[in-house]
DNA sequence: TTGTTAATGGTAATGATTATCGTTTTTGTG
DNA sequence: CACAAAAACGATAATCATTACCATTAACAA
């Protein structure tokens, strides 16, 4: 984990690049998924300068980290405060359109000696792929 | 990942003493937390064990595994779908009190062609403790 | 153009979790 | 109760995602 402490940010191809492909797919794609993807483009990039630049992104707002289950880590070029639902048996994420005028920060807030920061609504199910390949073997 | 492929499930002393342990608390302790926990009472656990048994539990639904942000999985005793807040300054995982009538799982079946299994709100803020340490820095 | 320093590529280290394996326990059955 | 089958154990090695390190490169303001 690290902080934004201040110093002045550049934007080098590396950066540009990662933000180009992650911006281009509503995939939710995790880092290694963007290490290959960027790789087309700049075969020398390191896995280590994708990882850095997914956190100096997120970490400023430009980008989003998903933590939505699962041993990787997502990001989302969408950083607005959306549903996704994952699929339990192949991993893929995709948005879900739901919403609701439930005041979800302002409930917890009366419920809880917590300061609310953000709330997160996540579904999990099986994509119509994994459904398919299911009904395939039965 | 392991799966329950339908051997018979002993009640082993570890699985006993993990479960109670478990059960004992509402901190939504993390595998090590609770290798901690057993070991004051069976100092020879190794926390394979540990995993192991967490793992074969969560798996037969009789405790829940949350994976709610931060490196590592916290365990529930509370089987039931609640939702949890998180602290993003030092980690700590509570039950938060909110409820709504809203058909989360009706409206998702009708927003996508995932089969909807379940959902889980999250929030995360900052507990009272970490709030005071600020103040105290300010 | 040039100096400062953020960022890079390559690689080692870390930390959580899972797998392996020889030994120990549990437990159903005679 | 004794006993065999196999589930589970403890110890430890392996894996996998992510982070840290460091010598070199490249942004970019003056």
């Amino acid at each position: 984990m690290q902080v934004n402490t201040g110093k002045i940010v550049r934007m080098t191809k590396q950066r540009q690049i990662i933000l180009e492909e992650l911006r281009k797919v509503t995939s939710h794609p995790t880092a290694d998924d963007l290490y290959q993807m960027v790789r087309d483009k700049m075969p020398k990039i390191s896995l280590g300068t994708v990882y850095r630049n997914l956190e100096i992104l997120s970490g400023s707002g430009v980008i989003q980290k998903l933590d939505i289950g699962g041993t990787q880590k997502r990001f989302d070029g969408n950083t607005s405060n959306h549903p996704h639902i994952r699929c339990v048996t192949c991993g893929r994420v995709a948005d879900i359109d739901v919403h609701s005028d439930f005041d979800f920060i302002g409930v917890a807030e009366k419920a809880t000696d917590f300061e609310v920061l953000r709330y997160r609504l996540e579904y999990n199910g099986i994509c119509s792929e994994c459904i398919e390949v299911k009904q395939a073997q039965a």
